[in-house]
DNA sequence: GTCTATACTGCGATAGAC
DNA sequence: GTCTATCGCAGTATAGAC
């Protein structure tokens, strides 16, 4: 038997990048901060696909269009890029976050705000939340508790607390309930190519279907929490 | 090509197996089937850990007590062990489900009474959910779609829509909202290994905290799909 | 059926030319 | 700064003794 084929990178990798940098270069054939950017959003992927241990430095390499070599460059390792990948999104979230006016809002719209800058944050970084998860399952959080994740859960759970206050949502468990939106925000990028073989055609990243989920997602979160009348 | 000759470093392995066996095993007389489902057992929570291709067959047979070499005996390799072990929960899940009385409940007990019997299913197979996301993530739902996954899936979307047709829940789309209880039932046990670290003291497979989260998540989906009076 | 030993390949990391 | 070449170990799978 021939074995599994489960990676599809392997050999043929020093061929395979003749010179397709000095297209898209117009010019300025050194900038470390756009090769460093450019690393990050290769490396995202593959983090994400495989984690940590399983992620290949060749595949990261190949899809960069820089070699290996300068990976190993500009970042100390491979834990290093790892490090580095699973930081970026947290401090743009909180990035993003900072500038909602949560704090003005009344509890519900607040709420919503919420959901829907997250969901909007997660589209525009896509592999984010595959990377928690392959990080929970394989490192158990000890790189997600050195990032900065804190924070944003931090918002969330305010707001569930005002709105408890105020009478506008029902008496629940703060911190499970937090887990339970993030899980209604985020479940549906993390099991759509597991579901898509069981459901009618589908391309979750068709902003049309994303924005049917956004507004699924703000309506079954906003009904679970609410206080009945 | 200069050619490299130095294969001789593989021979220096011999010293490194000093014959741990042979202390105390209750020695067990063959038991294939009990053997079988002990290898599963394992290569349950390494694929849950590391997906398909990061999953080390080493770890694997540290995890039973029987050695690589038996494993390959009675799986044919890497891969046909691991269809096994998607394969094993899918219709374990779908026996649990056939004898709940889902039929004969009105759609808001029926929907509860499954709620309750998925996250009680997936307590008894912790790793369940992880080695889906793993699925998804790693080969994109290929195995995914091979295993039985389709059925559990149709007994919720079947309560909802009764659930709709009789005016108990408000107007949803089915699949998303499917999902969505489905991320409900499910992000807790895949992001503990993460919020363990920015929230209090939690121990999630701790029978008290996983009742709380059923519980929490019961209250949760029903208020969400429920029809507001 | 169960073990030990090992062949062959994949992959992280580095050396050194330019 | 960027590349090519390659080292050395880790990892799948198998052969063959018992």
């Amino acid at each position: 038997m021939v074995s599994v084929e489960c990676r599809s990178t392997v050999g043929r990798l020093s061929k395979a990048t003749p010179s397709t940098r000095s297209l898209n270069k117009p010019r300025q054939a050194r900038d470390s901060e756009a090769t460093k950017a450019q690393i990050l959003n290769a490396a995202e992927e593959e983090f994400a696909r495989h984690g940590l241990s399983g992620a290949r430095m060749d595949a990261i390499a190949a899809g960069t269009g820089v070699t290996k070599a300068m990976i190993y460059y500009y970042f100390e390792n491979k834990e290093g890029l790892y490090q580095a990948v699973l930081q970026r999104p947290a401090h743009e979230l909180l990035d993003a976050l900072k500038q909602l006016p949560l704090d003005e809002l009344a509890p519900e719209q607040a709420l919503e705000m919420l959901v829907k800058g997250a969901i909007a944050h997660e589209v525009a970084h896509p592999y984010q939340q595959m990377i928690l998860f392959q990080e929970a399952s394989q490192n158990r959080g000890k790189y997600f508790a050195q990032a900065d994740w804190q924070a944003p859960f931090a918002y969330l759970l305010k707001i569930l607390e005002r709105g408890m206050v105020d009478g506008t949502f029902r008496a629940v468990d703060p911190w499970l309930t937090a887990i339970n939106i993030a899980g209604v925000c985020n479940f549906y990028f993390t099991t759509y190519d597991n579901v898509k073989h069981i459901a009618p055609d589908w391309d979750f990243r068709n902003p049309a279907m994303v924005e049917r989920h956004t507004q699924e997602a703000i309506a079954f979160i906003l009904a679970a929490v609410k206080q009945q009348k």
